[in-house]
DNA sequence: ATTTGAAATTTAACAGTGTTAAGTTTCCTG
DNA sequence: CAGGAAACTTAACACTGTTAAATTTCAAAT
C-alpha cells in the first residue's frame, strides 16, 4: 500500500512549501516580519493550517536556521585539510565572520537571542559530530593545537579556549549587525576588525617560540 | 508667574513615574514584558497617556537605558586612576562585564538590538566626552596606550583596536546573555572565560618586551 | 454502495499588541 | 465669565500568535 507513502510525500512537501514561504521573508525582512498571515497568503493556505505542520512560529523559523546551521558546519569542514591548527583556527574565524555576513537574520535568532524551546532530538541533529557540529569542529581543532604544544601551558581546558575564541569572533559579528547604523562610533570595516581581533587572539593563546604567520 | 514651572514640574513627575514603572517590568521582565497597558496600570493612567510624554514605546525604553549607559560610563571613569594603560584595558573589560551581567536587559537593548530610532541630541547626550561616553573613555586608554609605545609597532588605529577590545568583551557577555541556558555547548563561566579573552586580548595587542601582568 | 473515521484544512474567535484620532476634562489667562 | 491651550481618556484600528470547533477530503471497512 504506496498510498500512506503518497500521504507523507505530500505532507512533507506542503511543510516544504511552508519553510520555502518562511525562509523568503526571513532572510529578505527578519523575524518580525514573518507572520504566519503573511506565509499562509504566500502558499495559498489559511494560517492555521501551518499549526498542523509546526508547533508554533518561533519552532518553524528555528528549522530554517537549523539548514544554515548546517551549512556553517560544512564550511568549517572545509578548512580541516589546513595542516597547521594555528591558521586553522584563523580560518574558522574567518568563516565564522563570512557566514554572520552572509546570513544576518538567521545569526541574530541562532548566536542573539535566547531560545524559548527546548531541543531534544539532539542525537539526530549530529550534536558533537564535527561533520554537523561547528561548535565540536572549533573544540576538536583547540585540542590539536593543545597537543601538539602549539598553545600556552597554562590553557589546558579545550572548552574554555574554544569559547574564548568563538566569543572573540561573535562579538565582531554580533555588535556588527545591531550596531552598525549607529554613528555614536566611528565604525571600521568588520574584516578589518575582525582580521585583528583573531590573529591577536590567536597571537595571545599561541606559546612563545611558536612561529608567527 | 511660577504656574507655568509647577506645570512643568508637575509633568516631569509623571513623565518620572512612567520612566520608573517601565523600568521595574523591563529590568524584571525584557522589553516584550513592558507593555503600554501594564505602564499604565501600574500608574493609574490610561495607556494613551504616555504618548502625551514619549513618542513610542523603543523612545521610551530606551531612554531608560541611557541612563544605565551613563552608570557604565561612570563605572569607567572609577577606573581613571589606574596608572598602567594596560591594566586599565582589563579593568575597563571587567567593569563592561559586570554592566552586562547586572543589567541584562538593558544589555541586550542597548549593544544586541538594532534600533529603528535615529537620534539627533548627540551633543546633549555628552558625545565624546570620556566621563558620559564610555567608548570614548575606551578609545582615550588606547591612544594613551598607543602613546605610550605600549602596543605593537603595528596598531596605530585607536578606533580599531578599541572596536576590536570592545568586540572581545562584548562576545562573552552576548554569548552568555543568549545562549547560556543551551545545554548544547559545556559553558564555562563568564567570568573564567572573559579573564581569558581579555588577558589573552591585551596579551596579543601588547608590544613585546613590555611586562607582563 | 455506503458508512466510518482519521487526516488535513478552514472558519471563527480570543486575547493580546502598539498606536492614532477624536472627545473630554482641567485650569490658567484675558 | 469666555477662550484656549495642556493633559488626559475613550474608542477604535490594524495588527499579532494561537486555540477550538466545524468542515472537507479521501481511503478503508462493512
Amino acid at each position: 500500500m504506496g498510498i500512506n507513502e503518497r500521504r507523507e510525500r505530500e505532507r512533507k512537501a506542503v511543510r516544504k512549501k511552508i519553510l520555502e514561504a518562511a525562509r523568503e521573508l526571513f532572510v529578505a525582512e527578519g523575524y518580525d516580519a514573518v507572520t504566519m498571515r503573511r506565509i499562509a497568503e504566500a502558499i495559498e493556505y489559511s494560517p492555521t493550517a501551518i499549526y498542523f505542520h509546526f508547533k508554533d512560529k518561533e519552532t518553524l523559523i528555528r528549522e530554517l536556521c537549523k539548514e544554515d546551521s548546517s551549512s556553517l558546519a560544512k564550511a568549517f569542514n572545509a578548512i580541516a585539510k589546513e595542516p597547521d591548527a594555528l591558521e586553522r583556527l584563523r580560518k574558522i574565524g574567518r568563516a565564522y565572520v563570512e557566514f554572520g555576513v552572509s546570513h544576518p537574520n538567521s545569526y541574530r535568532l541562532m548566536f542573539m537571542t535566547q531560545s524559548k524551546i527546548k531541543e531534544d532530538d539532539y542525537a539526530e541533529m549530529g550534536h558533537g559530530k564535527q561533520e554537523e557540529d561547528g561548535y565540536a569542529f572549533l573544540v576538536a581543532t583547540v585540542i590539536e593545537a593543545i597537543d601538539k604544544g602549539l598553545l600556552r601551558k597554562v590553557l589546558v581546558d579545550p572548552h574554555l579556549v574554544a569559547q574564548a575564541i568563538w566569543s572573540a569572533g561573535h562579538g565582531v559579528v554580533a555588535l556588527h549587525l545591531a550596531k552598525r547604523d549607529d554613528p555614536w562610533v566611528e565604525w571600521r570595516s568588520l574584516t578589518e576588525t575582525a582580521e585583528l581581533i583573531m590573529h591577536t587572539m590567536i597571537n595571545g593563546l599561541k606559546r612563545e617560540g611558536i612561529a608567527h604567520d
